[in-house]
RNA sequence: GCAGGCGUGGCGAAAUUGGCAGACGCACUAGACUUAGGAUCUAGCGGAGCAAUCCAUGGGGGUUCAAGUCCCUUCGCCUGCACCA
């Protein structure tokens, strides 16, 4: 029917020759930037992926400029790292050689799809004009002091044998190969990002990111506020201090625990008695890999620490130390203190270790009244294993079942009351105690007393020994009958708040971490306020010079070393007199030096370390003998400002014009995959807010919006990939139905930010619907305004098509295309008008076919050089409308009636439809409800 | 465990935000034109029923004249973070 082939080639040309997607720096017009991530070009090509994100955005792109927009939509290339190289490796050649034969496939690729790049502004990061610029920035974080060299554990990848910053190593994984990272000691090149984690956080308010995307971010920052709190160690000067979110918790800490690595094990290696038991702990934690380190299920393990203690500051209580893993050396301060009462960590290492655990905070339950009787008590269960029961006793009509509760008598413990009150309700003396929980302050009301009672009650679980029995010693009032009964028999008829609750909790006992009552704390007792008692107590640490209140971040400085090759070099050079220098500015760029083998080393040092005559040089300082830092950026240097090149890319004075970053300002969408929202959307932001501070860039944040794509799986919906054979390569599909089908089904095929599956069938569907788009030509009459018949579906379609592509909602635009195509169809001829209208409108997302169709049809002007249509609301009006008629809410029939007509009229139409007559028989209508253009609905009885 | 999201035909999905559930497309069925069909056109297509009608948006409950949409509860799936003190 047509030559998709021979169609595509002639628009490509026609748009490149005419330059008709160049942007202007200097323009009247409304500036629209518009921004996907840019690809690595690897070697195996394009993927069906970057089609869907990359149309779409074309598809905004092509609707703005027709809506008069000053569009920027460019595209370039990220490069550097670590795929390249070992290609380079594998086939020998330079990655320089290797990037550019990619680069190459991958944009003839994007040219076939007929995206609307502004190609004069395309450049790669590997370019010199490019990481002159990456490097001079660099610079300015190190005359700043945001940069700095710091011998750090960090992540190593033993395969990629390199360092990775903990964004690239998260899970302890490493991000490129999957091997399980190890810690390794390295002098290493960090940017100082934790000087931004406030202002991360902040900064989103000035976004209009997607939630999840926002959430994701926060998480990773992981901002928390406590205190920081200094314990003395017994006998000694040094203090050991601990970051806790808790310290309302204070009075309840039994012992502390700090990391295996802590520095205090070496500070104090004489003091320690069990010193061989405490390094055998060490070096096996230090052989864990991070996955086995934090993995949560994995039972506590740790070393009591013989010889050193602590003593609790509030109350110079003496509490033992231990070494664990479960407590993490670059978080807080490395130690902790634990408060096994009211943290579930803690409380499963105390309980593994035997450990003390003392309440501070006290569930509350029943609601507290005003001059209350306060009590303490006792609920005591007793289960009887050879029959699997439970004690209690049921008061019937007087108050139901129940456990064995009872008032504490002065004098007496808790578990001596237990077993008196068991003795005395129910006779039975040979019991064992199993467990005793933590106490919950109840309050209730007393009938047969007319009091109210705020009561201290802890529960206790008890084993029956066996049978032996004495009598029961009841008083008067207890009329009440024994009896064993089985769990879902309590879980049933217990209603009791304490009771029942007390039962859950013997049954499976667990750290109270919620809110309560503080008790047994001094002078935080009786607050039941969280957020008081944490701020009184770090009152009391400051007057007290215990402690200060202070913030904690899960984010850490960014690792910037990396031991590779292809990679910007980092410009300094070290001085044996002068120390770290910098490469003086107008020798930037500097360049990376020819050479022949790429391989990292297994010293863990970069490729270029061997290569003396570039790594020898002499001191810009002193003039001295000095070597170059042979560590190259991370991948994600580059890609950390590439935005603001875009908007002025051949500029060779500076990176980008001030003037020029002004007109742009921020970008207004920018559009990348998920998981670049913890990693690169971070590091781009933090870069973006130190170039603002330095002035360097007129916004405080780089991106108004950001959208993430879903991912097209294969047809068996799974990921696609190369060793289970579900790829699609989009060069086939284009070759077969043409880019423009591609497209369509591409923005057909679901949700935009949902993954969806491959479906040739469906693309075979959309191929159709252009060839029906096509066939169309066919019916073309002389007129030239709309058809009288259509002109209401065509206003709709305008308004519905127009937004759906600037909400992304590309799905249900084409669908309202199909429509309306299915509408031309029904239509025995069609004006040249109505025709230009619909191809207009399917343009930003079928840019070939559509022009063609113009041009063939004589409908005038080039679609891309005209304005987008516009909708006239009153032309939208339905003069018949559908009106529902419901009886009780059921459908009972529909009518065409004329818009607007009033509700009397409705109502009485309505109630002529034979289908409504007949449900209203000898029935009475209590309610007329009228929608006007919508609904009647006759409630009837 | 915490946070975010999702659950609608055989499949991908719509639903003007509380107003006729399943638009549009795929697959399928029947028919037409045809030497032929991976072309095109016509009709059908959630389930049950001859029909009137009834049942259906993961399950249960509620609010309402009216619920896919709001509230409570429960189950299942996906994503992110995860011994972060």
């Amino acid at each position: 029917m047509y030559n998709t082939k021979e169609i595509e080639k002639k628009w490509q040309n026609f748009w490149k020759e005419k330059k008709l997607f160049n942007a202007s720096n200097v323009s009247e017009q409304e500036k629209y930037y518009i921004l996907v991530e840019f690809p690595y070009p690897s070697g195996s090509g394009l993927h069906v992926g970057h089609v869907r994100s990359y149309t779409a955005l074309d598809a905004i792109a092509r609707l703005k400029r027709m809506k008069g927009y000053n569009v920027l939509f460019p595209m370039g290339w990220d490069a550097f790292g670590a795929p390249a190289e070992q290609y380079a490796i594998k086939n020998q050649i330079h990655p320089k050689i290797a990037v550019e034969e990619n680069i190459k496939v991958f944009k003839g690729q994007l040219e076939s799809m007929g995206y609307s790049f502004d190609w004069e502004r395309e450049f790669s990061t590997t370019d010199p004009e490019y990481y002159k610029w990456t490097q001079w920035q660099f610079l300015k974080f190190y005359e700043k002091g945001l940069a700095y060299k710091a011998e750090k554990e960090i992540n190593w990848c033993p395969n990629c044998k390199t360092g990775l910053s903990n964004e690239d190593a998260a899970g302890g994984v490493c991000e490129r190969c999957g091997t399980k990272t190890e810690k390794k000691l390295k002098n290493q090149w960090m940017l100082k990002m934790t000087s931004y984690a406030d202002r991360l956080i902040d900064g989103l308010k000035e976004t209009e990111f997607l939630d999840k995307i926002k959430t994701a971010q926060i998480n990773w920052i992981g901002k928390s506020t406590g205190a920081s709190v200094n314990f003395k160690l017994n006998g000694l000067e040094e203090e050991l201090e601990v970051y806790t979110t808790r310290p309302d918790t204070l009075f309840g800490v039994t012992f502390m625990v700090i990391s295996p690595e802590h520095k205090i094990l070496e500070t104090y290696k004489n003091k320690i008695q069990n010193l061989a038991e405490v390094e055998k702990y060490q070096t096996l934690a230090k052989q864990k890999t991070e996955i086995e380190r934090t993995d949560v299920t994995k039972e506590k393990t740790g070393v009591k620490l013989e010889g050193l203690e602590a003593i609790n500051p509030l109350n110079n209580k003496q509490i033992p130390i231990y070494i664990s893993d479960y407590v993490l050396a670059n978080y807080g301060t490395g130690a902790i203190m634990a408060v096994p009462a009211h943290d579930e960590r803690d409380y499963a290492f105390a309980k593994k270790f035997n450990i003390e655990i003392i309440p501070v905070i006290e569930e509350i339950t029943g609601s507290p009244k005003e001059n209350e009787e306060k009590k303490k008590s006792i609920v005591a269960v007793l289960y009887d294993e050879t029959k699997d029961k439970y004690l209690t006793i049921n008061w019937a009509s007087l108050g139901g079942r129940l456990f064995i509760g009872g008032t504490r008598k002065e004098n007496e413990t808790i578990v001596e009351c237990a077993k008196r009150e068991i003795k005395e309700e129910t006779g039975y003396t040979n019991i064992e105690l199993i467990t005793e929980i933590l106490p919950i302050n109840h309050h209730y009301y007393a009938y047969n007393k007319d009091k109210y009672y705020e009561i201290d009650s802890t529960g206790l679980l008890f084993k029956l020994i066996d049978d032996t029995k004495i009598e029961q010693q009841l008083e008067e009032d207890e009329k009440f009958t024994i009896e064993w009964v089985d769990k879902n028999t309590i879980l049933k008829e217990v209603k009791d708040e304490l009771h029942i609750k007390t039962f859950n909790n013997v049954l499976n006992p667990s750290p109270y971490t919620g809110d309560g009552k503080m008790i047994n704390s001094e002078f935080l007792n009786g607050l039941t306020n969280k957020n008081d008692s944490i701020n009184k107590m770090i009152e009391y640490l400051e007057a007290n010079k215990l402690g200060h209140k202070t913030t904690n971040y899960r984010l850490q400085d960014w690792i910037f070393s990396r031991q590779r090759f292809w990679g910007e070099p980092i410009p300094m050079i070290h001085c044996e007199k002068c120390g770290w220098v910098k490469v003086p500015e107008d020798e930037l760029p500097l360049l990376l030096p020819e050479v022949t083998a790429y391989e990292p080393t297994e010293t863990g040092e970069s490729p270029l370390a061997s290569i003396t005559e570039w790594v020898n040089t002499t001191c810009p300082e002193c003039g001295a003998h000095a070597t170059r830092e042979t560590d190259t950026m991370p991948n994600w240097a580059g890609s950390s400002w590439y935005w603001l090149r875009y908007m002025d890319a051949k500029n060779d004075k500076c990176f980008a014009d001030f003037d020029v970053l002004k007109y742009w300002g921020m970008v207004d969408l920018y559009n990348g995959g998920m998981e670049h929202a913890t990693r690169h959307l971070l590091y781009a932001r933090f870069w973006h807010q130190f170039l603002y501070d330095q002035g360097l860039v007129p916004t405080k944040e780089p991106f108004k919006k950001r959208v993430a794509h879903g991912m097209i799986l294969g047809e068996n919906n799974e990921k696609m990939s190369k060793s289970k054979g579900n790829v699609i390569n989009p060069d086939d599909m284009v070759k077969t139905y043409g880019a423009d089908a591609l497209r369509t089904f591409e923005m057909f095929i679901g949700d935009y930010e949902k993954d969806a599956s491959w479906s040739e069938n469906g693309l075979k569907g959309c191929k159709r619907f252009l060839d029906r788009i096509y066939r169309l030509k066919d019916k073309l009459n002389d007129k030239d305004s709309y058809t009288e018949s259509l002109e209401n579906i065509i206003n709709k379609t305008i308004k519905k098509v127009t937004e759906d592509i600037e909400t992304m909602n590309f799905n249900t635009a084409v669908s309202a295309l199909m429509i309306l195509t299915n509408e031309y169809e029904k239509t025995e001829t069609i004006t040249k008008e109505d025709y230009r209208t619909l191809l207009t409108l399917l343009n930003p997302i079928a840019p070939h076919i559509t022009e063609e169709l113009v041009e063939i049809s004589n409908l005038g002007t080039p679609i891309c050089e005209t304005p987008w249509p516009t909708y006239d609301e009153t032309k939208m009006i339905d003069s018949i409308v559908n009106i529902a008629v419901q009886i009780n809410g059921k459908l009972r029939g529909s009518m065409e009636v004329p818009n607007n007509t009033d509700k009397e009229e409705l109502i009485r139409l309505a109630k002529e439809l034979d289908n409504v007559q007949k449900h209203l028989l000898d029935k009475e209508i209590i309610k007329e409800i009228v929608v006007p253009n919508k609904i009647v609905n006759l409630v009837v009885k």
